[in-house]
DNA sequence: CATGAATGAGCTTTCATTCAT
DNA sequence: AATGAATGAAAGCTCATTCAT
């Protein structure tokens, strides 16, 4: 009943590691795709090409596999965006060199992004709280960067200061406009990562009222 | 041969907008917290105080009551947003009006805006098109402003020209920003409506280069 | 709320038995198409333009109403047999004008026949009894016309006797040819009363003239 | 947040094609006494020993099962008289070979024959066309052995002709008649299959006979 | 390593029936 | 004479989960 060629076949054995990844990749497909109630164990087993006990002995359950494929996306989506910023730039060229390595990512990965922007956060404390520790880190990591640029600025003594909560008000901001514009991208298409993250510069850094007379935000 | 026996007494027999609107709510309450897979018809039913039998008489099945739901919370949040802002004035004017109602509303109608925000858009595409066209709605208004700005600023031939989709990408960016800055009061707490909507309009009109040089948005 | 013309207006009085007649005209209608199961008390009351609290008023369940609607179409047909055969003519004359009324009759009411024919007889014992009743004694019926005819034909004597129960065999089947030959009628369209009579008489009665002048069909 | 236990007792774990049997044979016993919107997949489940969901996964929905039950009853009675009739036989041998077979399997698979004639016709298109082809089949056979009996008498010159509709009408009796009879011989319980299939040779062939050599009834 | 067989629990939906007016 | 308001009960179907092999 097995047959003799190896890979992907059903009934083959292969090492656990492989297999568990199949079965993720199975999951985030499926869990971005239908979300998390209406995806089936079924549908996502059969997708792996394994059967549902299969998936039950590696990831336990349900809860635990989406858990699982939570993390994994998050951990990716940190990953790419941290590898692509030198902290020794300037503030903006590193939020710069962020934006783009997140909208290329979540461009590249779609399920992924939309399990963890989409579903995650919509299914209940115990997934929504994972995927919020990820977006905080970020929202902190973005702040300290505003505070960076203040010292960089030098204008610490001259100018009302921005405290803290003002800080991570602005970074919520920006987090969010990033979010709407990897949706925009998503559904219009034709927005390269470099233009969705030039435009948030020029929003975010220069400012729409500078914009209108004509000020620009540019790489150099 | 006989079947159903009918005719219990929780109800007070009121009448059908009544208790139509009770529903409503306990649906939106519910939906909203529990997310539309979760929450059962029967815990809708059990918090509007009738029977599961009567919902469906009404509101006619699950799919149809959250369409309802989609539909009235978006309604009231359009109108809110809407009655807030005098065309007559500066644009920068009419968009601080317009954030400051859409915080103070979704502050006021927390679950409301959950299941516009969170549970419409993750659950398929029957309801996430409705509300698909209200924020393309709200999107496209605030890339009028940024239009009627430019012109205003009477900078139109002087400086590169915004084109149409360069404005539609603000436009998303603000409207993302607005977004995640409603959810931050929510989980914060401590931030009033007008201090989000001044954050908001210091981020975007200003933008961070001038804010870090002591500039600021003001409402005059 | 009312409408001042009458006639078939939702609300207007009229007195009982005109009501009762609409409702199980409906029913009929609804329960001969449908099927006893499927049609909902609903659906009836709606057809016959009343509520569904007068429908019970009037004929107490679902189940007396059906039992309502088996009796009144089992009668109707009954009378239109009954009152078609002239009780002095032969034999072989009676049948044949019994059974132009039963082929006019059914074709008539196509929604009655099926109540007998097809739902009362499907859907249990109380229902199924009282159409057996009315079956049984158009089959008695039949049988005694088959020893009227062997008396007239002078063979008691001569020929093998047709025992009582061969005689009610012989009525089952000629019952049973002319329902099937009903349903054919039902379903051609083209074939008349009285083509169908004749051909069961054709069929029948040829055979029967046979049988009783002492002929037997015999495997060799 | 998690669901449904699983795993009981009641199985003997079987194989499916065992199982699907014993689903099969309960749904039909259930499905021919209580009908078809009466019988619950409970029950049906119930009565071959296994859970709701295992009936579910093997036959997909009760339309479907029913659909199942019909086809292999139809099945298996045409196979029943199709391998009794040896078709080198004459006309009248096979239509008594095929009758007795008819008489013998109905009377030994009641629930089957309650299923097709009762439960099938009545309940809607799906089901009462599937039986329609069949029994549409039968009269069609009948039809063309009372053409060949025609040309066995070699009267085909002589006498007035039976057209084709002629026939068909012909066999729609004897076929209404062998159903009537099946009933029959059921309530009354003391007819064997050769009994009853005597007296429709009886009644049809002698008849019949008659008819081929240009005998007619007529009003007068 | 991997699967076929099996089930408890729960959900949406429908319907006959009744009460108060 | 007639109806709007309301519900208990049950049925079809799906799913996460487990046991035996």
């Amino acid at each position: 009943m097995s047959a003799g060629r190896g890979g992907g076949v059903r009934g083959t054995r292969l090492p656990r590691a492989v297999r568990e990844r199949q079965m993720m990749d199975a999951a985030v497909h499926t869990f971005g795709r239908r979300g998390y109630r209406v995806a089936s164990m079924e549908e996502i087993a059969g997708l792996a090409g394994v059967s549902k006990p299969l998936v039950y002995l590696y990831l336990n359950s349900k809860e635990e596999l989406f858990t699982a494929c939570v993390r994994r996306e998050a951990r990716a989506l940190r990953a790419s965006v941290r590898d692509s910023v030198d902290p020794r730039l300037p503030a903006d060229r590193q939020l710069w060199a962020g934006l783009t390595a997140f909208f290329t990512h979540t461009a590249e990965n779609p399920d992924g992004w939309a399990v963890l922007h989409r579903q995650a956060r919509t299914h209940g404390e115990p997934f929504a709280l994972e995927v919020a520790a990820m977006r905080d880190e970020m929202v902190a990591r973005v702040a300290s960067l505003i505070g960076a640029a203040a010292r960089e600025a030098g204008t610490a003594g001259r100018t009302p200061e921005l405290a803290a909560r003002d800080m991570t008000g602005l970074a919520q901001a920006l987090v969010g406009a990033a979010e709407s514009l990897a949706g925009w991208r998503h559904e219009d298409g034709t927005v390269s990562a470099r233009d969705a993250a030039a435009t948030l510069m020029n929003f975010a850094w220069v400012g729409l009222g500078e914009l209108l007379r004509g000020e620009r935000w540019t790489a150099r």
